[in-house]
DNA sequence: CTGAAAGCGCTAACAA
DNA sequence: TTGTTAGCGCTTTCAG
């Protein structure tokens, strides 16, 4: 073959001589197809250089007959940017994405999802482990940022994700040290205050606290502000903890606390099933609630609007936050790494509902009871 | 500068003349080194090629001191693989990912990846439109394969990525004749048979259907099951229709459902929510469940454990298809395209509860009903 | 205003 | 066994 020849063919063909008829059409084929350079092909279509009008769309015009797709694999190795944002919850251990547990991850990484495409990025679910099955996925991926959601303390995935230069933002603050970019997290101690200053005064006089037995900052940051309100106030505290990761002990721990010779009057509930095990445990007690019992919960769930009665919950906002999270980070990307890092606190909602007033209007109440209670 | 000279500066550097400093270690660096060639560390890293294992542990181990992590853009380049595959939802709209709003996509896509990460691939997020923002997300990330979740009838995203020439596989049946390349669904007439069955069995005499106004496959599939069921029993229908993406419109369907004079004595939901409306509709008739009225719907949700009566209600188990959906997806891009495309239909689960059960069991009726009322 | 050429960092033939 | 070389498909200076 000679040197004609060959140019020839790899004019025609994608450059190795003749095969691979089968695969897409490349950058080439274009320029070749347009009788022009891949320079202005690729100028066209992204929208670069100054050509003229004409030029332009009939590459494009061409590029859409050839069914033309650009290589995002070639374009991120070229550019050293994928348009991909890893996200990973760490709490739980290994069981990628917990979402189906707790309607705070469904609605954060639904919100984060919306918010990285509108800026042109793609979330990659990851797990929590840096190695994983036989090869590490982690490194198999380009990812421009991560959004890691609790990190636990000194997380050795955070530690080498920080280490190759890639940007860490984390929901809930970093516990050790971590060298974080950025962090976004809820006022925890501010709300727990303020739900216990509305429990007091709906009427609670002694007011109990179910919560977890783990050390992460939520758990330690909220079980902490109780029990300095409770100083605050002159009131003995009535603490209930079970492990959170399980769901029957949930149940367990809620009887246990309305068990108490010292009974609480209110209970607030750290996780997103109490308000349930609590309606049920105080129904098995013979508590109304509430008349004999308030009751908030920290949750998402929308089922507490429809319990009997509706529950008041706490809304850590997860959606504010997934958001707030994914405009850090892409901050961070594209802002070529702007040194110190960005904290930042969001206000809570507390939501309330029947449970925890003391005396709920009277149009409410008497309407349904007539059909109801035949 | 000699050419001696510039291939001394490459090999200490990176390739151009001593600058970029700060950039992660590349390949080359590594091999320089641990004195050995840039193939020799490819191959030690990856297991491949047949080194001397002194060779192989010293290379990872200078690797490792160097922090060398391989660039996932330029294996994705140069393999063709980027262990990525897509997941997107098309159903609802624009509104990327409804996770929130059931249980079933949660858990459907909590499997998937799981399954996924477990044979080395990890899931993408991306929109239901292939047009987002400025410019298109979809040809911007390297795809191995993508799985639609209720693709709709000539969905244009399936067919430009199926002519593309990348897997494609389905939850849900696809309507029109899409070209994917498999799919997976649950037996949906099967289910809805079974679950009217053991309705009948349990006692009901006529049984009414609250359904979606969409033309959605689902939809389609349980209603026609239903009319059939009717028409072989002699059972005059009993259906009300209401558009399943307004949670408000769901609530005013079961009302007008129970408020009709032919008023059925079972009812059957198609969606999540239902349980819980129909439930509240039935309580301002007056009407006891089961002994006046047995409920089922269609959910994935814990909550219908827990009202008063539990709900029975029908699993599609998502876990169960998250996973076969990725299973085939996987074999089908490493088993280098397999020509005709895999139909897979999977059985439900009939979860019965008190809701559908004309005589509950003694034993757990008395023992909480103690402590209750009071 | 357009084209040629140089790689981005890696893997896979092919040589040595 | 190890090293050399040729690209994967694109973007981007830098000449024309």
């Amino acid at each position: 073959m000679t040197a004609a020849e060959k140019h020839q063919v790899s004019r025609s063909s994608t450059s190795h001589a003749g095969r691979r008829r089968q695969g897409r059409a490349g950058i080439r084929d274009v320029a070749a197809a347009a009788g022009v350079s891949i320079t202005t092909v690729s100028d066209a279509l992204n929208g670069k250089g100054r050509l003229p009008d004409a030029t332009r769309s009939h590459v494009r015009a061409v590029a859409d007959r050839l069914g033309y797709r650009p290589s995002a694999a070639a374009r991120t190795l070229r550019t050293g940017k994928s348009g991909l944002i890893g996200l990973t919850v760490t709490t739980y251990g290994e069981e990628p994405f917990t979402f189906t547990e707790f309607a705070y991850f469904a609605e954060m990484a639904r919100a984060a999802t919306s918010a990285a495409l509108a800026r042109g990025y793609a979330l990659v679910i990851l797990p929590a482990t840096s190695r994983h099955s036989a090869f590490d996925i982690w490194s198999n991926v380009a990812l421009d940022g991560t959004v890691v959601i609790d990190p636990s303390d000194r997380d050795p995935l955070v530690t080498e994700l920080v280490r190759s230069g890639i940007p860490v933002v984390s929901d809930g603050r970093p516990a050790g040290n971590l060298p974080v970019t950025a962090w976004v997290d809820n006022d925890h101690e501010a709300a727990v205050r303020g739900l216990l200053d509305h429990l007091a005064e709906s009427g609670a006089r002694r007011i109990g606290l179910l919560t977890g037995t783990s050390t992460d900052t939520y758990t330690r940051l909220s079980t902490s502000a109780y029990l300095d309100w409770c100083e605050r106030v002159g009131q003995e505290p009535v603490v209930e903890a079970y492990p959170a990761h399980d769901p029957a002990a949930g149940a367990v721990a809620a009887d246990r606390l309305l068990a108490r010779p010292d009974r609480p009057d209110a209970v607030y509930g750290l996780f997103d099933p109490n308000g349930t095990d609590l309606l049920a445990a105080a129904r098995r007690y013979g508590l109304r609630v509430p008349e004999d019992l308030l009751l908030v919960c920290c949750s998402e769930s929308a089922v507490y609007a429809g319990t009997e009665p509706p529950i008041t919950t706490l809304s850590l906002k997860p959606g504010r936050i997934g958001n707030t999270v994914i405009q850090l980070l892409i901050d961070a990307i594209e802002g070529e790494g702007s040194a110190r890092p960005v904290e930042q606190v969001m206000p809570t909602d507390l939501i309330v509902r029947t449970s925890s007033r003391r005396r709920p209007p009277r149009t409410t109440v008497s309407a349904p009871r007539g059909p109801s209670s035949e």
